[in-house]
DNA sequence: GCATTATTTTCAATGCTCGAAAAAAGAAGT
DNA sequence: ACTTCTTTTTTCGAGCATTGAAAATAATGC
């Protein structure tokens, strides 16, 4: 038990929640629209929009359609007041550092690139550097300070299981820092930390509407590999900020040398690292190369696609070890769909065979049949859209599903 | 969206659900107490109670306690009314299928015991099996017939998407047959279908209070490999029945013969019949023997823990192929818990070495620590209890959390 | 027998939802 | 230009479940 709550208040906010999801998911909408989207009566979807439209939260749209051809009242849409809260949102890669400002209605409003080298974090602690960013970036917006509510932080790697911290990373001298905290203690305001393969899950929820209450899993490959997954529109992995960690699952018991240090990981195989050591022969105890260009990594798409070899071997090897990795992901969970998205995904049909096969290797897939396996081109935007919408859909629910005016809910009798 | 409800009474539904699911899980409670552990006030306990009380489905216990020492008006606790409801509840085995009937309060009323040829279901269509085996049951219960509810079928295999029917099982004949629908349709009440690992994992809840509301993943080991998973006290797994299918997830590409027909499963390595198969070194690719009997595969842990070399190197490789999977399964889900159950949980000291070891060769073992690996010896009473449970609530939840007495519900205005 | 103590019920108030009817705002027809 | 039609939105009256406080209940202790 212990979680249970007075419910009575609770029915109008989650029915708040309803209404700004509806929003959020299918743009402006009518109040009609809105009842019908969410079941609700028209009499209180009246009520609500009412409030959100006192609070701020909610605009009218003008009045457009000059185009003739509706026969009634005209419908007044309503969509998301653009200034009523801002987010700052980090994307912090291995090499790379991106923070743009976004407004309440998902539009970007600016933006700061930033690069990192290695020992970036090892000179300056990282809540300094992203303090640090920050006030650069809200320096050039006056607006945006006053309303802004929520930093999120993407980040690669293993959190902790209150996804307070990291346990490890890929990006040196991240692991250990409570920078999340910290920052939000020196900018006073909520700062959230996502793992990158599970905001690849919500960004792949978006992409498609199809997908978005369907069970996706979402693969990236690339210089990494990682994993996110959902369950019929549910982000799924523990809590609801740990995530799955795919490209360190094993593959091979004491196989090939991982970027992490561990032998025989799916990302040892797989990433543009491995796809090279291979290609090449280097032995694959061999230190992995620390960063490869995205042009080398094309260059063996190509020489594989004209039927090169060495450069084939390799990217079977790799599907090989992606294939195997979903046939092992398919006993404990299985999703109707797979989606491939980074530089990797435009190699998916040179894995394909590979992957297949594995896959029919398994009871469950040859039970089962193998998920429908697609590539999507968009490398990064994923993230960023993920990113986006989780802390948008956040603010709904955390700061705007509540706040009925006066303080105090529910009945009072 | 899509879902939503009408809420309003779906509080009251929810409510009661509360009530009832407090009532389940800790037993006979006065209403002071209800009241706290739902988190409800006192009045609208006394308002559900009312409601249930008169509907049968509890009854206030005598007064008891007549040793003295309790200062104000003494509680009167309330519980299920037992005869509000049965279930009939068939566990089905590879050579045995169980038909137990419960009341509502969970007392095991009657018991049918069946032993199964790998002909039976060759002979008879299971449908029929199962309305015989039924018939007898109820034929010597008089009064249970008018209150029977549900019935629920514990099997072994790989259900469809929907949950409906098998699409593969180890038990010969029974998958490809729609048996639960032609149940439910022979005898005009719900049938539902659960994969077995599925309800170890619910079992693994009430077995310990402290696992109820955990991360936990329940595996048992014998003649074959099963693995069931909760999430802070939730189910996991596709849909709700779908489950996982740990046995058969691919430990080594081409590796030792399972049962199944596939090559290198969990199974065909940790299986009482793979450890068998390595502990007289027969090879890997032999068809593995249909049945072990109990004593065998004790005589070979006995010869283990006395240090004999064939049987601990077969141990050996049975903790190889367990460890892995479970560092595989921690990449995608990791629980703070991991339950071994079954004949080998007896085994567990034998093989935890190389289940140490292998989850400390991943990334997330080594950077998350490994679970908590605890034996337990109930063989098949967590799989009775997950049943049961799960069976009940269901119950509960469904038939009786609405049925405010008058039809129409909700408001009216 | 009366005060004390703990459990349970009663009561009045509150706030949410809903359905139906009314109002609003144009388009179409004459 | 005015009426009729159609669709959207608001208003209104009612029902329900919840809650906190107060009252009732049922023993024990002195």
């Amino acid at each position: 038990m212990t979680r249970t709550v007075s419910d009575s208040d609770s029915v109008r906010r989650h029915n708040r929640g309803l209404v700004l999801s509806a929003l959020r998911m299918q743009g402006a909408q009518s109040r009609t629209a809105l009842a019908t989207l969410t079941g609700l009566s028209h009499a209180s979807i009246t009520a609500i929009m009412s409030d959100l439209l006192v609070q701020g939260l909610v605009a009218e749209l003008p009045a457009e359609r000059p185009d003739g051809r509706s026969r009634g009242r005209p419908a007044t849409f309503v969509n998301f007041e653009r200034n009523a809260a801002h987010a700052a949102l980090f994307e912090i890669d291995v090499n790379r550092a991106r923070l743009s400002l976004v407004d309440y209605g998902g539009v970007l409003v600016d933006r700061i690139e930033t690069d990192l080298a290695p020992t970036t974090f090892a000179k300056l602690a990282p809540s300094e550097f992203l303090s640090d960013r920050l006030t650069a970036l809200l320096s050039r917006t006056p607006t945006a300070p006053a309303t802004l509510r929520r930093v999120a932080i993407s980040v690669q790697g293993i959190l902790d299981r209150e996804g307070k911290g990291l346990r490890w990373s890929p990006i040196q001298h991240l692991a250990g820092s409570a920078f999340a905290d910290e920052l939000a203690q020196i900018c006073n305001l909520p700062v959230t930390l996502h793992k990158r393969g599970r905001l690849l899950a919500e960004g792949a929820r978006w992409l498609d509407p199809a997908l978005h209450e369907a069970s996706v899993a979402t693969v990236f490959i690339g210089s990494t590999v990682a994993m996110g997954v959902t369950f019929r529109g549910q982000i799924m992995g523990r809590g609801d900020e740990g995530a799955t960690e795919f490209g360190h699952m094993n593959h091979m018991p004491n196989g090939a040398l991982c970027r992490c240090g561990m032998r025989g990981c799916i990302e040892a195989y797989a990433a543009d690292y491995a796809v090279l050591r291979n290609a090449y022969s280097v032995p694959e105890t061999a230190q992995p190369a620390p960063a490869v260009p995205a042009q080398q990594y094309e260059a063996l798409m190509h020489r594989a696609e004209g039927g090169d070899r060495a450069a084939t071997y390799a990217f079977n090897i790799a599907g090989r070890a992606i294939g195997y990795g979903l046939s092992r992901m398919l006993a404990i969970y299985d999703p109707s769909h797979v989606l491939i998205v980074g530089p990797g995904a435009r190699a998916l049909e040179l894995m394909r065979p590979e992957i297949d096969q594995a896959i029919k290797s398994s009871l469950v897939g040859k039970i089962n049949g193998s998920p429908l396996i697609v590539g999507h081109r968009d490398e990064t935007e994923p993230v960023f859209r993920g990113l986006l919408m989780k802390t948008l859909n956040d603010i709904d629910q955390s700061d705007f599903a509540p706040l009925p005016n006066s303080e105090r809910i529910g009945a009072t009798g």
